[in-house]
DNA sequence: GCTGCATGATGAA
DNA sequence: TCATCCTGCAGCA
C-alpha cells in the first residue's frame, strides 16, 4: 500500500536492473494489454519515472507503460532465474537476459504512445511531484496561496493529487502534525510563517519517508520507543495509527477523525483547532 | 474459513 | 457525498 515515497523506491530498484537493458521477454496479462506484449520484446528500457503514485516505464520505441499500484499493487525485482514465491497474480513481467521486474496485483495499467500519454487524464491531472528536486518549499508555499487551493481545508487539500502528487493518507496526517496545524485550517487564514512551516514540513516529511522506506516519526522519539522494545509498527509514525496513545511531543491523547471517507490522526495539543474568525469583505 | 478494513481513485448524483 | 472497483491480509472465530 504505497504512497509517493514508496513508489519512488520501487522505481529505484526497477531502474537498477532495467534501465539501459533490452527486453528479451515480456508478459502483459490484463486482457486489453495482452496483444501488445510481443511488440515490446527487443525494445530497451530508457527510464523509470514516477509522478506522484504513478510509475512510468519508458521504452526505446517511444511508448510508456503507466502503472498505478492503488492499494495492493507491488513490484518485485529479482534475478530472472529466481522468481519470487508469491501467490499474487502477475500483471506485468519485464525480463532482460539476467533480471526481471514483476508487477503483481495492480489493475490500473496502460501502454501509451507519446501523444496518448500527454493527454492521459490520470497524469495530466497531477500537481507537482512532492519528491521532485525541482520543487522547493517556496514553490509549495506559493501553491498553498493560489486561489484554487487557499480556501480549502488542509485535510482535503493534502489528499488532492492535483495540489501535490504523491502525498497519501499517512503522509497527510504526519505532515499536518509536523507543521502543528489542524486539518480544518485553510491556507487563506494562515500566517506567513505558518504557510512557511507547512510548506517545509510537506517536503521534509515526504523526503524522510523516501529515505527511510516510510518512517516519518522523529529520530529521538524513535530511539526512545526502540529502547522500550517496541516494534516498527509502534515507532514508525508520530500520529498516524496512534489513536488513544500519548503524543510524543506533548503527551496529549492522539485523536482519530474522519475526513471524507479517510481516517486522519492528530494531536489536539500540538494541532489546536482555532475558532474560525469571519472577516467582513 | 470468514469478515472487514486498507498507505487509492473515479464517476454519478 | 456516495457507491463502486481493484486485491491482500490481519484479526477473529
Amino acid at each position: 500500500m504505497p504512497e509517493g515515497p514508496e513508489i519512488r523506491r520501487e522505481a529505484d530498484r526497477i531502474e537498477r536492473v532495467l534501465t539501459g537493458r533490452t527486453l528479451v521477454h515480456v508478459e502483459l496479462t490484463l486482457p486489453h494489454l495482452q496483444p501488445f506484449a510481443t511488440s515490446l520484446i527487443g525494445t530497451t528500457v530508457t527510464s523509470i519515472d514516477t509522478h506522484g503514485k504513478a510509475l512510468l516505464t519508458r521504452f526505446s520505441d517511444g511508448r510508456t507503460l503507466y502503472s498505478h499500484n492503488q492499494l495492493y499493487g507491488k513490484w518485485y525485482v529479482c534475478r530472472r532465474d529466481r522468481p519470487p514465491a508469491t501467490r499474487r497474480s502477475l500483471r506485468v513481467g519485464l525480463h532482460t537476459e539476467t533480471h526481471s521486474a514483476l508487477l503483481m496485483s495492480a489493475s490500473t495499467i496502460e501502454l501509451l504512445d507519446a501523444d496518448a500519454l500527454a493527454a492521459f487524464p490520470p497524469i495530466a491531472r497531477l500537481g507537482p511531484d512532492v519528491l521532485s528536486a525541482a520543487l522547493s518549499w517556496r514553490d509549495v508555499a506559493a501553491r498553498l496561496n493560489e486561489p484554487d487551493f487557499a480556501g480549502r481545508s488542509l485535510g482535503a487539500l493534502y489528499l488532492d493529487q492535483h495540489f501535490i502528487a504523491g502525498i497519501g493518507n499517512y503522509l497527510r496526517s504526519e505532515i499536518l502534525f509536523a507543521a502543528g496545524l489542524h486539518p480544518a485550517e485553510r491556507p487563506r487564514l494562515l500566517s506567513r510563517s505558518e504557510i512557511g512551516a507547512l510548506a517545509r514540513a510537506t517536503l521534509v516529511i515526504s523526503q524522510r519517508a523516501y529515505a527511510t522506506a516510510g518512517v516519518t516519526n522523529r529520530e529521538p522519539w524513535i530511539a526512545r520507543l526502540k529502547r522500550q522494545g517496541l516494534t516498527r509498527r509502534h515507532w514508525r509514525f508520530a500520529v498516524f495509527d496512534r489513536a488513544g496513545a500519548p503524543c510524543h511531543a506533548c503527551g496529549a491523547t492522539i485523536e482519530r477523525i474522519e475526513v471524507g471517507t479517510r481516517r486522519l490522526y492528530l494531536c489536539p495539543g500540538c494541532q489546536p483547532s482555532r475558532p474560525v474568525v469571519s472577516r467582513p469583505k
